[in-house]
DNA sequence: ATTATCTATAGATCTATAGATAATGC
DNA sequence: ATTATCTATAGATCTATAGATAATGC
């Protein structure tokens, strides 16, 4: 979409189709499951027939991996050079808490829907899993390079990824129904987080100081 | 079931169709989310025809009903006594990740299912979401408890109960599959919450096994 | 000419009931 | 007499396609 017709200039009826479906298909994947949400249900939601789906969308699939790759490709793009980059791993962390928390609470779309539902557990979602698998890897190795340089106690990366995983997952979840101060929620998430990992916790003050300042550009 | 026909005693070929019933439709929740399972599916995974459910059955929402029912009595009853117990919120906690890993990997139910999946979210549950809110209420209890006495930092006790919550339910989720080592993520699991929660962390290895030895009985 | 919408509908699948038949328990 | 199973099926709902109609863009 060129910058002239920017969704966020245009009254909210005059949002393209295939924008409305992304938003509400990602509602209702979120509160009914993708198996439990039917072509007709995301029609009515965006107040089209359903066959009209079908002129922006190959499939109830396609609609769904859309969505995946939004998400998916935002995420990869902030976590490579995140993962490339020198320097405490402690602090790329809480970093990257921060940037799902944001890149939740600002995107338009219910993005917890794609990893809670049984979504990814489908047969035909194959290349969704692949991406999902590089995004899962580089928190993974975050986190190991945290345990290597001594700066996270020892503990099963496998846990610790499971961890860091299922508490930002919620805190998603949380932020996305209050977004307000959603701020204070990844604070909170983030700093459970690095107390629970990090050996010396009296350096979480610092390290959070730091990811702020690091995060604002 | 009276003792003389306790379903350990039998080959799994004689265990009660609706025994089984309760079993497949568990793990298919879990896997396709309750909307997204079909009554078909379930009678196939169980070997019958799709009508013969409803023998044992009224509806598909019952199926689903008499596992939260059970999963939730069995925790209540653990809960109850927990909350008026005197002592440590810390080691009560605990004994609270103990007891909820055991009873997901000793339950011959997927049990995850009924949290994960949109099932609660569906109007007609109200009951199974009633008790949940006791349940939920208990443990949000225990953390206050916690942080009144001082045991526990200052933290939102939202935010520790979700934290609490969402690792328990994943290392459910990974102690199932497991299931030789479900103490190791059950340790694990409770350990990395107490860091978070601890004013001294330090306390955590006697906390451990006092929580240990009360609940062997 | 292309795009977006509609109505109509094919064909599959869903939950639940009806009614027949066989096995079980008093 | 009760219980568990089956086949058949009603009636709703599902995804997707076909084909008509109107609006848009060159």
């Amino acid at each position: 979409m060129s910058d002239s017709t920017a969704l966020r200039d245009l009254p909210t009826d005059q949002w393209p189709t295939r924008e409305l479906i992304l938003r509400e298909a990602s509602r209702l994947f979120a509160s009914r499951g993708y198996l439990g949400t039917s072509t007709r249900e995301i029609a009515a939601a965006v107040g089209i027939q359903q066959p009209s789906l079908y002129n922006h969308f190959a499939s109830k699939q396609a609609i769904a991996e859309a969505l995946l790759d939004y998400d998916l490709e935002t995420g990869l793009a902030f976590m490579r050079p995140l993962l490339a980059e020198e320097g405490s791993a402690a602090e790329r962390l809480y970093r990257y808490v921060l940037f799902e928390v944001t890149h939740c609470t600002s995107s338009p779309y219910d993005l917890r829907a794609l990893y809670l539902s049984e979504l990814l557990e489908q047969p035909e979602f194959a290349r969704g899993r692949a991406m999902l698998e590089e995004y899962d890897s580089s928190i993974r190795k975050l986190i190991e390079l945290g345990i290597e340089s001594g700066e996270f106690v020892e503990i099963d990366p496998g846990f610790a990824h499971a961890a860091v995983d299922s508490i930002v997952v919620d805190t998603m979840r949380r932020a996305a129904r209050h977004r307000s101060n959603w701020s204070d929620h990844a604070d909170c998430a983030a700093s459970f987080l690095l107390r629970g990992l990090l050996r010396r916790p009296s350096a979480l003050r610092g390290i959070s100081a730091r990811a702020h300042r690091d995060f604002e550009h």
